[in-house]
DNA sequence: CGGCTATTTGATCGATTTCAAGAACAGTGG
DNA sequence: CCACTGTTCTTGAAATCGATCAAATAGCCG
């Protein structure tokens, strides 16, 4: 029943969709953990995977949960650069300076396969695999750069709402309804916008009828509308 | 000369000082070139080096000149998401789809070398650095990511003036007086701004005297104020 | 020189931030 | 179970920054 959904909710030629390429990636196969001796780690809502400038010899692959990516600038002001749930992988930035650009925190009960660096390196499969997994980070991170260049407040909230969407979809979680692990003020900080601009557009959205709001659950009533003020011109 | 000028110039932990590593990467040797069967392309001003949707099937390295990448939205709209120079790689975001995700577009007479996809799979060091050249170009998206999203107009110039010089500083170049490549609307497509703030911000920096501009000459006079405008706190 | 495009500058308008306060909720300890 | 406290979320009003509209200037090329 969540594949009838995927006709308004799929997104065949976007960026967005490759990330499914993940699911089925090498990195998920079972022996192939075995070989680069891949373990298991379980964090709790709020505590760190790992810290922005910290020494780094694993990357990671959620299994389940949710985590937010935080760096920091120079001046000491923090950012959330992304969010990241089931066969999303962690710590790729960190590929060639051996330390995390960033900080990864649990939203959620979560859980990562631990893949120990120097192993990947020695399995072609997993060269390969981790390759397009870095690829798709950078079509991740493009997509980002243009919607929240490009889009008004109220749109870059319902082009975040429609993306999560998706990959609950894929995921095979319920699109249509879920609830945000995050609170607004990481939306906030995602989409270069206030926690009261957030607030104030999903209000909007809801009273508009696109979406029904409460807290943190969250339902996509009017997915064809939602899409259409996510995605309408706005040229500079 | 031009290192007497790292000591203010250069960004010895920031992410933007890896980038120099492509300098020294596998990828510029002379004789694994030849092992990937490397060949060679100039482009004048205004020729394009690969579109978006266009089937991918190498990867390139800037030698000379100076491109724009822009990507263009499902409504059509186009953006700039980066500028490369002599050492940067190109078509990287292809990797995994088959098909470039951008137009790539020379911005000046341009030498590129043309660097087989396949072939690069085969060798194994290629493979590594190539893994390094993707990391670096998520750091430089996550960069711009923080530059963009949380700082107010003038800065984000700022920075962008900063990015370039260090990048110049890098290559040899001098990095205190070069000149822009690309309009006004190229850099306002950039930073998410209009032209005229753009135009704007380069005359009120030029009339505090950080920095002198004429046309697409620039002069940095005062880095250090322009880095503290480029830098300076604006938290959410 | 004319026509073109790029750039600069001014004036106004509007979206989003900022400041401020209240409401809903979660956890804590009595 | 309930008051207490702190956090998250919502909402309002005012201020601000950048966009938009409009026009002038400056290069550039034929």
């Amino acid at each position: 029943m969540e594949t009838a959904l995927s006709p308004s909710i799929a997104h065949p030629t976007g960026p967005l969709h490759v990330m499914h390429m993940a699911s089925g990636s090498p990195l998920e196969s079972q022996w192939l953990r075995a070989r680069v001796g891949a373990t298991h780690r379980r964090l709790r809502a709020g505590q760190y995977l790992y810290y922005n400038g910290e020494r780094a010899s694993d990357l990671y692959m959620v299994r389940a949960g949710f985590l937010k990516l935080c760096a920091s600038a120079e001046d000491g002001s923090e950012r959330v650069t992304g969010f990241r749930m089931r066969s999303d992988m962690l710590g790729v930035g960190s590929i060639g300076v051996g330390r995390h650009t960033c900080d990864a925190v649990a939203l959620d009960t979560t859980d990562v396969w631990v893949l120990p660096f120097a192993a990947c390196g020695r399995v072609a499969e997993l060269q390969t695999a981790l390759t397009a997994a870095l690829a798709e980070e950078i079509r991740r991170d493009r997509a980002w750069m243009m919607a929240v260049g490009s889009l008004p407040a109220e749109q870059r909230v319902a082009h975040f709402l429609i993306d999560l969407a998706e990959r609950h979809d894929r995921l095979g979680f319920n699109a249509r309804r879920f609830t945000l692990c995050m609170g607004r003020a990481d939306i906030a900080s995602f989409l270069a916008l206030t926690h009261e601009t957030i607030s104030r557009a999903l209000s909007h959205l809801a009273k508009v009828g696109c979406i029904a709001v409460s807290r943190r659950d969250v339902q996509l009533l009017d997915i064809e509308r939602l899409r259409a003020t996510g995605t309408s011109t706005r040229v500079h």
